[in-house]
RNA sequence: CGGGGUGUAGCUCAGUAUGGUUAGAGUACCUGGUUUGGGCCCAGGGGGCCGAAGGUUCGAGUCCUUUCACCCCGACCA
């Protein structure tokens, strides 16, 4: 491509609303532009680069014998309805309706069309099994989209569907997926961690998310420091604490604690570390269609994991509750404990399973119990609903700690979740109807483009790794009015170019440091400058990643070049 | 969906408290000259329904009402 016709509108300013590294270098090397919230425009340099990346995803695909095709985008809701997830969806879900006044919905995710592909066509186990993928545009009327491509409305995702008709085939495909997974994202050079997710509202036995690690990730993920597991901070667990300080020793007993509520307060009351102490925490959990109050107790030093105890009541989401709530039902803000607590329904941190020696609220204004023995509630409803903190335990022995990721994939073992409502059976060995045992595995291609550039950007812009790069070879013309410039330019873009390699040619007509800035924003691997060493017979080439400049001679040039891709 | 903020040239922003020539700067763009190793330089030029609608006023970018859009914090997020 000569760069004096190409389409690639740089500039020196950023948006005045991109906050990340990856929207600001991508707006303003004319890789994307913003049409309206959540929506952008993929310019010729951004389309090349997604295309590269669904070029690696597809040769990985491939390799496991996964087949592309392509549903549609427009969905009637009747399959949505089918499968119950066009109410429970919610407004995230874009409906509309068509001229002849038929619901329509844009697909923000193909569980259900993809099962309607197959339902009624696989009809046997020894079809199976089967895994079908595709790479498309999707549609999520986020509430908040934010971070240019890292949160859009529109966004691109390869996602791929299969079908088993055993659990153990299921497990088979999730490892082969899990690694053509990583296969992708060590081909595209980027740094991740697959972790331990939270199944979510998509429901399945289990899924694992692929995190690219980014201080501009949205997601927490609790890692170890010794061994190879990684988690969600959603879905991650420790090895049980071992409290090393004295326990409280005391007499069951009814201790006055005058306008002593907080863990800090209480802890620097009693001299007693926080984890002889129970934290009640009140939160309102949501079902589909009702909602109760539940009061969930912990370790003092530990905090409620929002997902974990959703899960564990079976509820879709736990809100935040209004204190004058509480004491509608009765309840003692500050005071509240988990002893004959019958006003609401309770749950209890497998961590204080037997614990001795612990305080907890009186349920009474004023007043806290020593010397509990949590053994007397073992009826009560246990459940892991601790968020793990850094310094935990890993249940390896090392250590947990934070980082940020961007979630790049999503892989799940959904089981018959979609298939048994749509009743997408197949007979197996033994003529049995069968709903299908299913898998779902995502990837958001156009994030990814943006998460290569979060962890591949200096103060001056991007710089793409070789399988990323719109171009890979930048040949830069540095006086376009000298004739043997030009010359040797246009040789060496014509050689490159009809090798094979991705070169444009800078034959712009401005000076040296204009061109060069550019080149270092849009983020070419490699530029050749062809300057006014040439006099002494020698070119340089320019390497982005390391902004170093080696002197090769003028005539040695395309072989070094094709050296270096 | 709650809280906050911003809409003026392609882009980044002044101007709005206190209404008053023809609405500004930088950058980008066009023309000519000049320059060619780090976003030069000189001269000239085009470009605006001041987000939209209504109102107050002799007069509104500026004041009032309504509305739309975008952004930030939170909630939400297969």
């Amino acid at each position: 491509m000569r760069r004096s016709k190409a389409f690639i509108p740089t500039s020196k300013e950023a948006p005045s609303d991109a906050q990340l590294a990856s929207h600001i270098f991508l707006a303003r090397a004319g890789f994307t532009s913003q049409v309206a919230s959540g929506l952008y425009n993929y310019l010729p340099l951004g389309k090349r680069v997604i295309k590269k990346i669904e070029n690696i995803i597809n040769e990985e695909m491939e390799a496991i014998d996964a087949q592309e095709l392509e549903l549609s985008f427009v969905t009637p809701s009747d399959l949505w309805k089918e499968s119950g997830r066009f109410d429970k969806f919610g407004s995230e879900l874009l409906r509309f309706k068509d001229r002849k006044n038929n619901d329509f919905v844009l697909g923000p995710t193909h569980e259900e069309m993809m099962v309607n592909v197959v339902r009624d066509k696989i009809t046997s186990y020894k079809q199976l099994p089967i895994n079908l993928y595709q790479i498309k545009t999707k549609f999520r009327d986020e509430a908040r989209p934010r971070f240019g491509l890292m949160r859009g409305r529109e966004f691109i995702m390869k996602d791929a569907y299969s079908f088993h008709s055993s659990a153990e085939d299921l497990d088979r495909e999730f490892n082969a997926v899990e690694n053509a997974y990583k296969k992708i994202l060590t081909r595209l050079g980027l740094e991740f961690r697959v972790v331990e997710a939270d199944s979510g509202a998509i429901g399945g036995s289990g899924s694992k998310e692929l995190m690219v690690i980014s201080d501009s990730g949205e997601d927490t993920i609790a890692i170890c420091d010794t061994c190879e597991y990684g988690a969600n901070v959603e879905a991650a667990v420790r090895q049980n604490v071992e409290i090393s300080s004295e326990a409280p020793e005391a007499e069951f007993n009814k201790f006055k604690t005058p306008n002593i509520k907080t863990m800090d307060e209480l802890s620097e009351f009693f001299s007693v570390d926080k984890a002889y102490l129970v934290k009640s925490v009140a939160a309102r959990a949501m079902y589909d269609d009702s909602d109760e109050i539940v009061l969930f107790f912990l370790r003092g030093d530990d905090n409620l994991q929002d997902v974990k105890a959703a899960n564990s009541l079976g509820a879709n989401e736990i809100v935040e509750i209004a204190e004058s709530d509480l004491e509608k039902v009765g309840l003692v803000s500050g005071f509240m404990g988990p002893l004959d607590m019958d006003k609401v329904k309770i749950v209890l941190d497998n961590s204080l399973k037997d614990a001795k020696n612990m305080i907890c609220g009186a349920n009474e204004s004023d007043f806290h119990y020593v010397g509990v023995d949590m053994s007397v509630m073992s009826e009560a409803n246990f459940a892991d609903i601790y968020e793990v903190k850094e310094g935990d335990t890993c249940r390896c022995g090392g250590k947990l700690f934070y980082k940020k990721g961007i979630e790049v994939g999503h892989i799940f073992k959904l089981g018959t979740t979609y298939s048994a409502p749509l009743k997408a059976n197949f007979l197996d060995e033994q003529g049995r109807s069968q709903p299908f045992i299913m898998g779902t595995y995502g990837m958001g291609v156009s994030r990814l483009m943006a998460s290569v550039v979060e962890q591949h950007h200096d103060d001056k812009g991007c710089i793409w790794t070789k399988s990323t790069a719109p171009y890979l070879v930048n040949i830069m013309i540095s006086n376009i009015k000298d004739s043997d410039q030009v010359a040797l330019g246009e040789k060496l873009y014509e050689e490159l170019k009809n090798n094979g390699v991705e070169v444009v040619l800078d034959d712009r007509k401005d000076r040296f440091g204009f061109k060069m800035k550019d080149a270092e924003l849009i983020g070419f691997p490699y530029t050749v400058i062809i300057g006014k060493e040439l006099a002494n017979g020698n070119v340089q080439i320019y390497t982005r990643s390391t902004c170093e400049k080696m002197d090769v001679s003028s005539s040695n040039i395309y072989n070094k070049v094709m050296e270096l891709v």
